[in-house]
DNA sequence: GTTTTTGGTCAGCTATATTGACATATCTAT
DNA sequence: ATAGATATGTCAATATAGCTGACCAAAAAC
């Protein structure tokens, strides 16, 4: 038995603890840049995925999100509406719906991911390389457990 | 300029990604056994805050949180109903309350925190220790930002 | 041509948060 | 003693984001 402390239950609670505030700080910075938009965290899950993953479907998205599509398709109805997003038929298959970011869409993402990034961003500067993708690595096994 | 690459918009745009989906996975494995309680998550962050801190003030678990007390006293009183927590006068300043886990709330937060223990202690067995250390470090550099 | 898949929608409900106003007890300072 | 500040509790109304269940239509697959 080395140093297996970080396997200690009280090391796992802080752990619990920490990617709590790591998620809520994360995602509350932009609260004011959406609420000009009327636009709340739901909205801004739902284009963050789609900026990040242009064109996916509707399916897709709801795979991603892990909310009902009646959820969701309130989301996206209020996206369109704010001529944020536009829904295309899927060209293989015309039952799927694609989603795309139009030029609002796009200005909106880029103001929202200028406030979140800097907490990220400082954070990634005082840090090192080596550092980050070891963060990186952990982060995913704890997402694909 | 060497391996930056981290700093990337497209990287942190990753992360972003990423830390929704470690909070939400993380904080989705216990929900089938609140429920038995009738409990929520909003319950849930309450009494981990409250088992790790414990004998913590109304406000120091306000702090925490950062929801209002409104909020945070609809969750107090039915932990309190449920016979979860003891709230008990501050010796040192009566107009405190601390916030205690009885029996039933320390067995609650067991099986609670068995359930959340699975994945990260997983994820961080696979790991070795240099990455789980910076891991925290990156974390904790992320919240406080 | 029947069945399955993908998506949209209606209606109602629940959980968790908010704002604003007000009440009470207790501590601190004068 | 009393005035003001602090910690907490509570009422009422509202917002946000999720849920279940039922049902429908278009398009694809068999």
């Amino acid at each position: 038995m080395r140093d297996l402390l970080y396997l200690k239950d009280d090391q796992i609670k802080d752990f619990i603890e920490q990617i709590f505030y790591a998620y809520r700080e994360t995602y509350s910075d932009p609260k004011k840049i959406l609420k000009k938009y009327s636009f709340g965290t739901a909205h801004h899950r739902a284009i963050h995925l789609i900026e990040r993953h242009e064109g996916l479907t509707v399916s897709d998205l709801l795979n991603k999100l892990k909310i009902t599509k009646q959820s969701l398709n309130r989301v996206l109805r209020d996206l369109v509406n704010n001529k944020a997003i536009v829904l295309k038929k899927g060209e293989v298959d015309s039952r799927h719906r694609q989603i795309f970011l139009n030029e609002r869409g796009k200005k909106l993402f880029e103001e929202i991911f200028l406030e979140q990034k800097k907490r990220i961003y400082n954070a990634f500067k005082n840090s090192d390389s080596d550092s980050v993708i070891k963060f990186k690595n952990v982060l995913s096994k704890i997402i694909n457990e």
